[in-house]
DNA sequence: AGCTTCTGACGAACCGGTTCGACGCCGAGG
DNA sequence: CCTCGGCGTCGAACCGGTTCGTCAGAAGCT
């Protein structure tokens, strides 16, 4: 069932039959439907390794996780999704690369043995030794997120600086005098993570700008964690009245929590942040959150891609992307003082 | 950067640096030290592609989406994750393949393009056509979930039959009589998805069996759904006083909703389920459940779809998951009748 | 009619590996 | 000393496409 069968059936070269598929140069009209009968019958479709060792690309792209990671959050796995479907718009099949264990030794295979033309890198840190490694191959590459110099790479990511701002703003309008961060975990933090970095600075800024004081926590990525970042924010400041948070694997801890400390969102406590409006709306009551949009970010990510493949030397572009924060029911004036 | 130039620098021919790499013939000590420096100098990597075209397999493994799902759950995204990992353990990527749009366009590509050396398909229905797709085609392949038919797939499942039953009879033990039971959306069900055919059998027999009076309903997969099923349980008998689901994406909606009836979990009204068990744990209070997990089913397509890869015509294995079910904090004893 | 131009098809080389058959060399056995 | 066998290496063919150079024949021009 190769190109040669369809060849000798049709009585034409092997090349002809190249040409007609792909019509790289002319074939008389005769010729053509001669051979597009013979590969109907046959249902004959070429082989994507051959197609891909000749032409010298795959029509894959790569998807890369971070070697540390083997827990995923809903949000990287909503993306994944996205991703994937972006990608088959354009024709283009996404390959998962999983670098598990010691270094980069996924994504130097990735690269090194040319399974695909070019990577989505997700999960990015400020300095992050796969965008260099990357850059210096030439290898085509978009980040999800940005690393601590995002001039000259491109990327998509979330202006988490500022929709935590917007979230600490929308909080001090409200009266709240006293927040708090609820933050990823330390393990992230700590491995320079940018999104935990530029949260955290977001909110920072919001605070002081705004003249309330703010207290930032870090948090493991489940619901135990979420409970025990309540009781260690009560514990230091009892009269904190509201939190923000863009640690959405916690979000359920932290309500129990807020339950368990006799709190009642959002009469006396308002809790917002970022989150998948999956989960915004799975909780009780709904919260008021900035919805980030995996399907945006995996379609951006494939067009910044391809457009890279197409024009290797145009300016790189970048994505930025701020969705507004939706009203729900977890946010509410602050209580009176002494109450 | 190819076999020839490495070839040419340790001053061999092309099939001994071959031969060097692959040890199916024997290379003398010096000849191969010889190779492996020019080797490690220039940071060499065969290419998977010409790899894959001369050997025959790619070493790649193909993940299969249903056509008309464009909508992820939780569940499914934490399978694709593990099943990557597992993968990755064995030296194999995984390619995934989106069929979006007409019929199996999808997965005729990935299997008549030989992208990949086999196919793990999830979303199974009773009735699947790509799994008789794959079967006239001799194309290797797993599925997660059964066909009506299972006897000659490979397949790694739940055992929701059972896995329902169980939560049944706990309810059933607890000395509730009227239990509701909330399945997966109408149209996954109107599209024989097995799970939901399976679990709602299940539920049925554990019914009858326990002498109980149970109501199914469909329900769709998000929190506003979950919310308004309760709705119409309620309505349909004010006297209920449980609910099994298989239905996670639901499970915060339930919540809510049962709260918006009055009624108190578990004191007033017992819930328990299917779900993960980052689910279970996320809300308020933690759910009794069977907790699935999907890095187990992952970890078993893989070396079921290796297995088969290796020895074409073994026996087909299957693996059935019971796990057993977490009491935790949503179910309780029958509140008694006529309070 | 003679010359150029254009069209449509062919053959061969190439992409970068794997694998089979052959062959030279060296040591062991008769 | 000659032969036989095994080891180590080479050359060539092959996997299934793509693409370049070439060329025969028809069409266009003077």
């Amino acid at each position: 069932m190769n190109i040669g069968e369809i060849a000798r059936r049709a009585g034409v070269s092997r090349s002809t039959v190249s040409y007609a598929l792909s019509g790289k140069r002319s074939i008389s009209p005769e010729t053509r439907a001669r051979i597009q009968a013979v590969i109907d019958e046959l249902d004959y479709q070429p082989s994507a390794t051959a197609r891909a060792l000749s032409s010298g690309h795959t029509h894959t792209l790569g998807l890369v996780f971070p070697p540390a990671s083997s827990h995923y959050t809903d949000m990287q796995l909503d993306f994944i999704g996205s991703l994937v479907e972006a990608a088959a718009g354009f024709g283009y099949d996404v390959l998962m690369a999983a670098s598990i264990g010691d270094g980069d030794k996924g994504l130097r295979r990735l690269v090194a043995e040319r399974r695909v033309d070019g990577a989505v890198l997700m999960e990015i840190r400020l300095d992050d030794a796969r965008v260099d490694y990357l850059s210096e191959a030439g290898f085509p590459f978009v980040t999800i997120g940005r690393t601590g110099r995002p001039e000259h790479t491109r990327w998509v990511d979330m202006d988490y600086t500022a929709l935590v701002g917007s979230c600490v703003r929308h909080l001090a309008h409200l009266g709240h005098r006293r927040i708090a961060f609820v933050n990823r975990s330390e393990r992230l933090f700590r491995a320079g993570y940018e999104s935990a970095h530029r949260s955290l600075t977001g909110f920072e800024n919001a605070c002081e700008q705004q003249g309330v004081v703010g207290a930032a926590y870090l948090c493991g990525d489940d619901a135990a964690s979420g409970e025990d970042a309540i009781g260690r924010i009560l514990a230091a400041d009892p009269a904190t009245t509201a939190l923000v948070t863009v640690n959405e694997a916690a979000l359920g801890g932290l309500y129990r929590g807020l339950a368990a400390h006799g709190r009642e969102v959002p009469l006396d406590f308002s809790v917002t942040g970022i989150a998948l409006s999956r989960w915004a709306t799975a909780v009780t009551p709904q919260l008021t959150a900035a919805d980030v949009s995996a399907a945006e970010m995996g379609r951006a990510a494939v067009e910044l891609l391809l457009e890279l493949l197409a024009t290797p030397d145009a300016p790189p572009r970048h994505v930025l992307l701020a969705p507004p924060v939706s009203l729900r029911a977890s946010t509410g004036p602050a209580p009176e003082s002494g109450n």
